[in-house]
DNA sequence: GTCAATACTGACAGCGCTGTCAGCCAGCGG
DNA sequence: CCGCTGGCTGACAGCGCTGTCAGTATTGAC
């Protein structure tokens, strides 16, 4: 049996295949009663549209390309970040029934642009979500912004005017965090800056400086010191910080990197944590899970960021203009093992 | 300016815009001349066809689906595996002009056989991939097969007859780290078997059977104990060889998970790997090169294995009947640090 | 009650491509 | 010379839907 049209369905309604199709869009101007009809008519034949003939009659697609810089490139894939963009942009996908293509890219090679153009003239997306850190790479998001594709950023706290971005809360959660290990009672709390180019991670700082504030803690000079987001160099931020007179009995690091060099150099020395030493990370690598005790950090909302993304191109509400154009969603503290009451 | 149409090349080229349609597809039957010239006029006017319009009036998409088992279930999402998987469908996809629609579905949940037919009533994808461990259920193969859709399944290590599968050499190549690892000088070589209901473990422990036969070795029963693919029967395992009175010098398990188990246990009885004790995996998993020292393993040739799944379907060769149903690719040893001559 | 404004509905013409089939031409056997 | 095959090409009719616009029903203001 042949699969039913909307011809099918508008003869059993007894209307015309254009308030079939008003119905199936959920356009206005349909007298409810009429509605009623043709739904029952959709359901009783279970019809699908044909995507087909919806994107060729309307000159839009129903694909959204979701485009991140290629994991396999990397002998570590960050894979986690990735699968969770892909999440968060499916969610969307499959509530408005449209379809999800997916396009890694070395952000280094040099075609990367041609690439890109020749993506949009193939399957000419609905819009283009680009993904951290192509979407800080101001020749990619030209390239985009050219075909007059509507392109949302998902960027961690960055910013263009009149760009349509999602971002996330990184300075008040990271406050957030600090009056967390504050009321734990922790007064002395030490921060680990992260590389001075990663915007996101320096809005971290100024959180931390908000918490500090919000808590009525004094900010310490030597509780402050400069890691550039790798491990080792948590390592040694902690060395630093565990050999002060008056070490700090919290350490806060702006990445979870960072952190799982302190765990690391605190089992070296036989600190216990969190006994004597609450952690807390920043970013839910799922590292963060897997390593003893399981670290405190900050989740990005990445799943929703996507998802937030995937909907702003679905509603059209992607050339907002100004003002309009950011969007925020707020990342949650994950609670785990690392963190613990201030000791005596 | 308007994207260029068939009908502007085929003006250009001074033909019918079916003879350009012939020359695109690729079909037989066009003088080499026309097929010159029409190529000439695409080129020129950077022609690109629309796929929508190809779509609709070929009755096929060019969109491959690509199923898999929800990672976001977990909370360790096995996330290599499925980029890997990605990955290749994406490289042929690109290759062909085909798109890639991604699925992730949980394969517990009641309504999966519901949702993958609403996923094929509305997209008409041109095939199925379907991988591990959804390829080995019975009732979504079944749902998938009753529609009709191209079907190719991702297993490694079982086969159905009359199914296209691409699968893996396992029992081959475990046969090869066992010889590896005899060829380093060790004479007792034990192996820590998997789950029994995983089939593709299971082929593992044949391999090494293989192997040791391959290498002159003889088998000795308490060299081979069973765990159940998690770390923590690594763990035990490990333990258990290690309290032998006349303990391996070598030890291959049959996944990375119980080899990291197995590194656990030798860091905290301070046995040396690989300078006391060899250490060898199975899945390369993301893990494998994140541990210290880093684990010597097999890596599953998922991309390829993906890539050729792909092929299959875009080549319509999943059809093919008996016998040509089955592809195998061949995995590779990942030489890395856990691994190293024998003691004397 | 009238009239304009508004809500609803349908006829129709494509969207850009491909399947079908008919037509043309060259080559060849009779 | 005819008829016939087989390679090559094009005319044409949709694929199943939506945008446009015109037409009809309904509402509200007076």
């Amino acid at each position: 049996m042949p699969k039913p049209t909307i011809d099918d369905v508008a003869r059993l309604a007894g209307v015309s295949p254009k308030t079939v199709s008003r119905v199936v869009n959920r356009e206005p101007n349909v007298r409810a009663a009429t509605r009623e009809r043709v739904q029952q008519a959709i359901a009783e034949l279970s019809y699908h549209p044909n995507q087909f003939a919806r994107n060729l009659a309307s000159h839009r697609s129903r694909l959204i390309a979701l485009i991140y810089d290629d994991p396999s490139a990397y002998e570590v894939p960050s894979s986690g970040y990735i699968l969770r963009l892909q999440q968060g942009t499916l969610k969307a996908c499959r509530d408005a029934s449209y379809e999800l293509l997916i396009h890694p890219c070395r952000y280094n090679s040099r075609q990367v642009v041609d690439e890109l153009r020749t993506l949009i003239a193939q399957v000419r997306p609905a819009g283009i979500i680009l993904a951290a850190p192509l979407s800080n790479m101001p020749k990619i998001v030209a390239s985009i912004e050219a075909s007059g594709t509507p392109l949302v950023r998902l960027s961690p706290g960055s910013e263009i005017p009149g760009h349509r971005v999602v971002a996330t809360n990184d300075r008040e959660i990271s406050a957030e965090m600090t009056r967390y290990l504050a009321s734990l009672g922790h007064h002395r709390i030490a921060f680990i800056k992260g590389h001075r180019q990663h915007k996101a991670v320096g809005l971290r700082y100024l959180g931390y400086l908000d918490g500090l504030r919000g808590a009525g803690l004094e900010r310490a000079d030597e509780l402050v010191v400069a890691g550039d987001n790798s491990v080792g160099s948590g390592e040694r931020c902690a060395e630093q910080l565990l050999q002060l007179p008056h070490p700090p009995t919290a350490i806060f690091a702006a990445n979870d990197d960072m952190a799982a060099g302190v765990l690391r150099v605190a089992a070296r020395n036989e600190v216990k944590v969190p006994e004597e030493l609450s952690v807390a990370g920043c970013d839910d690598i799922s590292l963060a899970r897997q390593i003893h005790p399981m670290l405190t950090t900050i989740r990005q909302p990445l799943v929703t960021m996507a998802e937030r993304a995937a909907w702003s191109i679905i509603d059209g509400a992607v050339d907002d203009g100004p003002g309009g154009g950011m969007e925020i969603v707020a990342g949650t503290i994950q609670y785990r093992e690392s963190t613990g009451p201030a000791p005596d």
